[in-house]
DNA sequence: CTGAAAGCGCTTACAG
DNA sequence: CTGAAAGCGCTTACAG
C-alpha cells in the first residue's frame, strides 16, 4: 500500500501536477468537479490520483475557501443530572450525518465558560457552523451566536422564531402519556420535576395540563412540584404528595423517577397496587426496575441526525428541508397495571 | 464591544500592520514571542491588539506551521453494553486539558468504520495526534497509527511497550477488592464477566486470581463465566452459580451486576444473606440499587485528563511526564455485609 | 479546454 | 531590532 509512497512522495497538488505534466489549477478542477475540462484529462487525472492515494490538505483547502468542514457541538456539561445515554445517541447522530457529508465534529464542553470557548472557536475559524444541545432558557450562547451571525441549530426547545431548532415533541408526548392515563382512571397526579430553567421542563409540564384541561380534569386536583434534583426536596415532597393520596406519580425523568422508586420502596408503599408511577423519559434505569416502569421513550439518534443536517443544509444556503420530528413511543409496563 | 470593530476591520495581520505602521513579520513575532524583538515594540503591538480584539486565524496557522492544535479522539461505538458516565467523564477530562493548552477535540464516532475515519483525518491534515478509548485486543487502529507514524495514546491496556497509554490500574484494583472478600470470609466465588475480546476483562480477571493465588484459596472452588453480555447466557450462567453454591458472586462490570441483581430478586434469592455480590465497576446503576452494592469506584475524568496531556506532551516532543495511574477506591456497601 | 497568476492569512529563515 | 520575501497547499477569476 505504501510501495509508491516511498519512491515519489505525492501528497501535494504540485507533485501530481509535474509528474502529470499539467498545471496544478487542472488538477484542482478534475478533483472539485468546477470549471471546465475535457472528461479525458479528468479521467486520466481522476485515476491517477485514486492510484497514487492522494488527498487534498484540508487545512489550505479551508484558508483558500474559508470554510473549515468543522462544526461545533456543545455538549451541556451538568454531570448525573442529565441523561447520559441521552448525549451518547444523540452524538452518535450528528457525527453520522457530518461524516456523511465529510464535516467533521468539534466538541465545546467547557464547564466553566462556555461562551468564551466557542467564541474563540468562531473567532479563531475553526468551525462553519454550532450545534447547541439542551440549551438553558435564554442562554447566553444564544445570543452571541446570533450576534456573530454564526449559523446554528439548537436541539431543544426554543421561543425563538429566527433561531432554527429541532426538538422533540414533548408537549404533544407528554399530553399524550398524561391522556392515556387518564383513560385508564387516574384522577389524582402528582408531577414531579426537576430545574424549571430547563425549557424542557416546561414542555413537559404544558402537555400534562393539555391532558388534563381536555380531560376536563381539575387543575386544582393536581400536584406540582418542580426543582426537585438529586436529594434535596425529594423526601419533603414524596411525605406530602403520599399524604395527599396522589393515584399516580408522574416524574419528568428518569433520574427523578429512580429516587421517587427507591423511596417508595424504602416506604414500604407498592408499586402499582397503592400508587401508580410514569415517567416522561425513558432510559435503562427504568426498564430494569422492577416493576417496570411505563414511560416515554425518545428517539436521541434522531434528533442528532436532524440537527445536524439542518446545519449543513444551512451551511450550503440550501432551503432548510424540514423534518418531521423524530417520534415517540408510549412503553407501557408493569408500573401502571 | 464591536464598536470598533465596525469602524475599521482588524480581522488580520495585515490590517493591523498597516494600522501600526509596522510589518506584518513584526506583528507576528510580537504575539509568538519568538524572534528579537525590543520590549518597548512588543507591549505596543500587544496592546492594540487587546484593544481591538484581534484574533490571528488559526487555519491560516495551521497552515504555515504544519499543525492543526486539534487531537482526534476515537469513542468506541457500542451501544448500551458500556457505562455512559465513564464516557462523558472522560470526555471531559480530555476537553478540559485540551482546552487549557489551546487545543481543540475533534470527536471520531464512526460505527462502522473507525479506522477508514480516521486515516481520512490524518490524511487531510485535521489533526495532529489521536486518543483512543478503550481499545479492544489487537484492534486495528493501533496497527493504522503505527504505520503511519502518527502520535497516539491509548486509554486502556496495551502489552505494546512502544505504545503511549494510560489505564485504570485494574489489576491491582481488582486484587485489593477480592483479597478484601476474601478477608471477609468469602470462600466460593462466581466470577462473571462480558466479552473476552476486550482487554479489561484480561486485566480484572488476572487481578482476581493474583487474590487468589495470595490467599491460598484453590483456583479450582472458584467459577468464572465469561462472555456474559445482554442476556444471551445470564440464566444458565445463574443456574449453575447457585447450584453450586457460590457464596460471592463478582460481576466484572455494572451492566452484568444489574442482570445478576434482577435475577437474584425475581429468583427469590437474597442479597446479601444467601450471596454477596460485588462489582468491579461502580455506576448509577449500583449506587441506587437496594441493597446498594459494594464496587470499586475509578476516577474517569483523571483518566481523560491524563491521555490527553500525554498526548499533547508528545505532541511537543516533551519527556513524556509519567503521571501516577488515577486511582481507585474499593466503596463498601449494603451487598456484602 | 488549459495555464499562469494572484490570493487566502499566517510563519520563518534571511538581509539589512 | 525591523523589514522584505518566500513559502505553506490550495482555489478561483482571468487570459489565451
Amino acid at each position: 500500500m505504501s510501495a509508491e509512497h516511498t519512491e515519489k512522495k505525492m501528497d501535494t497538488l504540485n507533485d501530481i501536477a509535474r509528474e502529470l505534466g499539467v498545471n496544478k489549477a487542472t488538477v484542482s478542477k478534475a478533483i472539485s468537479g468546477k470549471g471546465n475540462l475535457s472528461a479525458q484529462t479528468r479521467a486520466r487525472i481522476l485515476a491517477f490520483i485514486d492510484q497514487c492515494g492522494y488527498r487534498p490538505n484540508a487545512v489550505a483547502q479551508s484558508l483558500a475557501k474559508n470554510q473549515t468542514y468543522n462544526i461545533g457541538l456543545m455538549m451541556p456539561d451538568e454531570a448525573g443530572a442529565l441523561d447520559e445515554a441521552f448525549f451518547r445517541e444523540c452524538l452518535r447522530g450528528v457525527c453520522k450525518i457530518a461524516s456523511n457529508n465529510g464535516y467533521d465534529v468539534l466538541m465545546v464542553m467547557d464547564s466553566e465558560r462556555p461562551v468564551e470557548h466557542v467564541a474563540r472557536l468562531i473567532e479563531n475559524r475553526k468551525i462553519d457552523g454550532v450545534i447547541a444541545m439542551r440549551s438553558l432558557v435564554n442562554s447566553p450562547v444564544v445570543g452571541f451566536l446570533k450576534e456573530k451571525q454564526v449559523p446554528f441549530v439548537i436541539i431543544g426547545p426554543t421561543s425563538d422564531k429566527e433561531v432554527i431548532s429541532v426538538d422533540n415533541d414533548n408537549r404533544s408526548a407528554c399530553r399524550d402519556m398524561t391522556a392515556c392515563l387518564i383513560s385508564q382512571g387516574v384522577r389524582r397526579m402528582a408531577l414531579i420535576g426537576g430545574h424549571d430553567n430547563n425549557c424542557v421542563t416546561h414542555s413537559r409540564m404544558k402537555g400534562f395540563w393539555d391532558a388534563c384541561d381536555q380531560a376536563g380534569l381539575s387543575r386544582n386536583w393536581q400536584m406540582v412540584y418542580l426543582n426537585v434534583t438529586r436529594d434535596n426536596r425529594l423526601t419533603e415532597v414524596m411525605d406530602a404528595v403520599l399524604a395527599q393520596k396522589a393515584d399516580c406519580i408522574v416524574c419528568m425523568d428518569d433520574y427523578i423517577c429512580n429516587m421517587v422508586l427507591i423511596h417508595l420502596r424504602t416506604s414500604g408503599v407498592e408499586v402499582p397496587r397503592d400508587v401508580k408511577v410514569v415517567s416522561f423519559y425513558d432510559s435503562i434505569l427504568l426498564e430494569n426496575n422492577i416493576p417496570s416502569v411505563t414511560s416515554l421513550h425518545f428517539d436521541a439518534a434522531a434528533l442528532g441526525r436532524a440537527a445536524c443536517q439542518k446545519l449543513i443544509d444551512s451551511l450550503r444556503g440550501e432551503p432548510g428541508n424540514d423534518f418531521a420530528l423524530p417520534g415517540y413511543q408510549i412503553i407501557q409496563r408493569d408500573s401502571t397495571k
